[in-house]
DNA sequence: AGCATTCTAGTAATTTAACTACAAAATTAC
DNA sequence: GTAATTTTGTAGTTAAATTACTAGAATGCT
């Protein structure tokens, strides 16, 4: 946790003092973080000790450290202290919450990557005769992402967001094959009955879903994604964003086990695409 | 610039000693970060007065904003200087090199974001008949997740991943309509002829797009990314996400603008998901 | 209500860290 | 090889942070 959601958090917890100091602080932590103990205890009306005993509260281990912890939390921009979007916010308010709270979930979803699933995942990639990507609502656009980046490899791929596709596809599938679904929450049943078919018939299914859903039980392979808190109202917004990052680490890792000679036909789909542009063309869309 | 790197990039013109003092620095940062003046300096095995002035060629006030600077540049995980992915690189070293580009991308997407424009985007959103987001390629699903999004707050919205029906939409398109053009580079040919005969038609043209592209130039309205240099190896990847990150601030201020009675239809489409599921059903996919 | 106990805050003293001024050594230029 | 300049270190100074102790406020108990 943040130190600035620390103090949002105890602020009920402090005495007269300490809330005095944890107000100068919140109203302007950018010059709290530059301002000497001294300083900073006058700003607050209160003596240096004081100053000193809020940090040590907030559990650092005095005041230039508790400063430390202080820049560290304004590293990455606008200090919002609370990431979850107000019905009061402006437009400035709201995309820094939202920002806020996107870079938050990568940062869980970094720390509880398995990276050892995710090279396996990759061995079974590199390995397919045929991949599939299922994902529904909003689960689906990361499909089709997922498509879209290992089309460029030249394997068989292919992307389905409808039930009835997903399910006949499952029932044709046969060994060699990896299908993989995409599911927030790994409860939905049309999924979960799919992935339970192709099991059956030997394919390899590779979730990209909870770890603990019913989904992920009739997985071979679960790649799970630990998102902080979804601060979303009412839609899927950090676990979407953090599946895309996955995709992209999976298709980093196909490319590098594939080597460098395999690379270079991913040069050619880029230039390809030059002629449909107006010149600079030297990017994808 | 992080500190780091300007350390790292002023490394030849050091001297000997300044040398020293930046070799234990970057060997690490972390508990450099955490040690006094004299300590370092007794590590580095040169004098205070040293590691002073080495802290001031830096450009930082001194010793202790020093080591602000260097808590901030550690702030957010894994201090890799550089981001680029390495044929060498294992699953940890890749993974943690997309989230860091991926995060480095969105925190100066952040930095460059124009407030103003998205509350008119938000403005004109709010006001349309009929909203379409159009995308190709990679920028296709961006196009989807949009729709999805738009999709639950029941007014009519469209997607089109496709260059005829997207021409075939323009052609058709009046006065109310506001259709939303997906593309990184803005230098795609069909989407520029689409976006010059909707605004003959007299449609809103919202570009999600960069600023000085000939797409751009045919938009009511631009929503330019600054997103830092892509990292991607011949695949787009940063740019992508930030373009979803702004269709979740978009759908955000939407829903922000409708108010509170509107929010309501969200939880509907939201509880109505739930038979679909296998118990436990509170988040969407 | 009055006394005691505990918790809170401030003063003053101490310790520690950071910085300055100056001098010595080393490097470079001529 | 000497002078000039740059680099580095020593010692002293100042400033900042922390500790120990004491006064005051709040709470609890009889």
């Amino acid at each position: 946790m943040n130190i600035l959601e620390k103090i949002a958090l105890n602020q009920n917890s402090f005495s007269k003092s300490e809330r005095k100091v944890a107000e100068i602080i919140m109203a302007a932590p950018q010059s709290a973080m530059h301002s000497s103990i001294a300083t900073l205890a006058k700003a607050a009306d209160v003596s240096e000790p004081t100053v000193n005993r809020f940090c040590r509260r907030m559990e650092t281990k005095g005041f230039p450290d508790f400063k430390l912890h202080l820049a560290q939390c304004l590293a990455s921009g606008t200090p919002y202290v609370n990431r979850h979007v107000d019905e009061a916010d402006g437009p400035d308010a709201y995309s820094a919450k939202i920002f806020d709270s996107t870079m938050a979930a990568l940062e869980t979803a970094r720390q509880h990557l398995d990276t050892a699933a995710i090279n396996r995942a990759v061995d079974i990639l590199t390995q397919a005769r045929k991949i599939s990507f299922f994902g529904l609502g909003a689960s689906a656009s990361v499909a089709h992402d997922a498509q879209n980046k290992f089309f460029r490899f030249n394997v068989p791929v292919i992307c389905f967001d409808d039930v009835l596709m997903q399910r006949m596809s499952c029932i044709n599938s046969s060994e060699g094959e990896v299908i993989v679904f995409i599911s927030h929450t790994g409860r939905t049943k049309s999924h979960v009955e799919s992935a339970a078919q192709a099991r059956n018939n030997d394919a390899t299914v590779i979730g990209i879903t909870d770890a603990n859903s019913p989904l992920a039980q009739e997985c071979s392979l679960v790649l799970s994604l630990e998102v902080s808190e979804d601060t979303d109202m009412y839609m899927p917004m950090s676990s979407r964003i953090a599946q895309l990052v996955l995709i992209d680490i999976l298709a980093t890792g196909f490319t590098l086990r594939r080597g460098t000679k395999f690379r270079e036909n991913l040069k050619r789909v880029k230039d390809g695409l030059r002629e449909s542009r107006f010149n600079k063309g030297l990017r994808d869309h």
